[in-house]
RNA sequence: GCGGGCGUAGCCAAGUGGUUAAGGCAGUGGAUUGUGGUUCCACCAUUCGUGGGUUCAAGUCCCAUCGUUCGCCCCA
């Protein structure tokens, strides 16, 4: 009947969920505080120029699933696919690595793609990320991973699994690109029509094409590992035995491939077997390149994006968790009475309790029942006789215990119902 | 962008071409006109996402469209 309806791939997010939401951003907002990370909040959208040349002309993201309008002053603007571009230019824009120390990033928000919506998968939808810039050092890439594991530790999450790579500096990465083509070059013409077209444009891709010729083809692949100048690998193994040091489970996967082209050495991604084709939760890496890319100096980061949607459906299968009661649910009935009502529940907020109100001026039984779904512990009553008198009726609603006082000897024990109510 | 499944009330659903579209949860009114969580009764879809078609007859078959879901793709 001509009701407006929510875009496709967007989805409003209802009280019940928003519970888990609050869950995840409370976790993460610790986590990131104790390793001394500040939060930053970068507008959401931004010049079309920033992602093209960020996330690279040639990537699908840039390439198709960007939203992109010309504002009305003609400019090409585009609603952020991602959040490290962004942050990136805010570090180079506002001078934040100017004396050459180390920022420590973390921001969250919606980020919008135009692809096909499915389970994990929206055109709007939300990361928490974190960005380490100024430091190049293998120690930097451990932190950040720490991080993401300790968030997901920290919220019960288990059997998730971390894969390991590095994809080398620019130079490894050059040399490695060669040696790929000419190892796939004889098979050409088995690989997957995607594949085929990826060999010269983007082949390192390949390694995670999901056709199964393709996959046993690049099984005898040779490997970037092999690739690696000393320097890197290096760099690789201390970050691998620094993650042992913490603790930290991973797999190297040397056919891990980041989509975005700005990554270098260190690539991770963290995947849980319970998000059908969209399993992977956080996915991040090094990428040395980008500021400079960008108009900054020359500067070494680390960072990563865990996805929203696809955490809080992980923890909705672990967990239940409801929105919370109020401690006292207030019942009136009549015009005094309801007036009174809200001043008593001004005066309880003000004390620290939560308070609901019932507006409906239905009759009593209807608004036990109301007070009964909301979990309040105890109900406070005020109907015609008890505004007449100054009075208020305190109901338990666990032990049926009732009594009748006057409101100013409720406010006198306050303190005693907070011990009671906790 | 490509391929498959699905779309019945606020939610979960039964219904497989034949007259009045099960049931449950939630909601509303009442039994109980100022006291809940149990119980009982009543009410709650002129209509099956939307538009068209086939048929004497369509929620049921066909086409289109929108949405959703699974996979490809992409990625968090």
């Amino acid at each position: 009947m001509g009701a407006i309806r929510a875009l496709r791939g967007t989805r409003d997010i209802l009280p019940p969920e928003v519970v888990y939401w609050q869950q995840v951003e409370q976790v993460a907002r610790g986590v990131f505080a104790r390793a001394s990370y500040q939060e930053i909040r970068p507008p959401i959208f931004e010049q079309t120029e920033l992602f093209a040349r960020g996330i690279g002309e040639a990537t699908d993201v840039v390439g198709k699933e960007m939203y992109t309008f010309s504002d009305r002053g003609d400019r090409s603007i585009t609603l952020r696919p991602e959040g490290t571009a962004g942050v990136v230019r805010a570090f180079i824009e506002q001078n934040l690595g100017s004396q050459g120390n180390v920022q420590r990033l973390w921001y969250t928000g919606p980020m919008f793609r135009y692809e096909r919506p499915q389970a994990g998968r929206q055109r709007q939808f939300h990361q928490v990320g974190a960005e380490l810039l100024g430091s190049g050092s293998p120690v930097a890439d451990v932190e950040v991973i720490a991080l993401a594991t300790d968030i997901l530790r920290e919220l019960g999450l288990r059997s998730l699994k971390l894969d390991l790579n590095s994809v080398g500096n620019k130079g490894d990465r050059t040399r490695y690109r060669q040696a790929l083509i000419d190892y796939l070059t004889p098979y050409q013409s088995e690989l997957d029509p995607d594949s085929q077209d990826r060999l010269t444009r983007n082949p390192l891709r390949i390694l995670d094409s999901k056709d199964q010729r393709t996959q046993e083809i690049t099984q005898g692949a040779p490997s970037i590992l092999d690739y690696l100048e000393p320097e890197s690998q290096s760099h690789f193994e201390q970050v691998q035995q620094m993650l042992t040091d913490l603790d930290i489970a991973y797999q190297i996967n040397p056919r891990l491939v980041r989509g975005l082209d700005y990554y270098t050495h260190t690539a991770f991604e963290i995947q849980s077997d319970d998000l059908g084709a969209q399993a992977t939760v956080c996915g991040g890496g090094r990428y040395d390149g980008l500021v400079a890319e960008l108009g900054g100096k020359e500067t070494p980061a680390v960072g990563w994006a865990i996805g929203m949607e696809r955490l809080i459906l992980l923890l909705q299968d672990l967990q239940t968790q409801s929105p919370p009661s109020p401690n006292f649910y207030l019942v009136s009935r009549g015009d005094r009475a309801q007036a009174q009502a809200l001043v008593l529940a001004q005066k309880l907020r003000y004390f620290g309790f939560t308070v609901e109100l019932d507006l409906s001026g239905a009759a009593f039984g209807k608004q036990f029942k109301r007070a009964d779904r909301s979990g309040a512990p105890a109900c406070l009553i005020i109907g015609e006789t008890e505004a007449e008198q100054q009075q208020v009726n305190l109901k338990w609603l666990t032990s049926q215990e009732q009594e009748t006082l006057t409101q100013n000897e409720l406010f006198s024990r306050l303190d005693q119902l907070k011990a009671k109510i906790g």
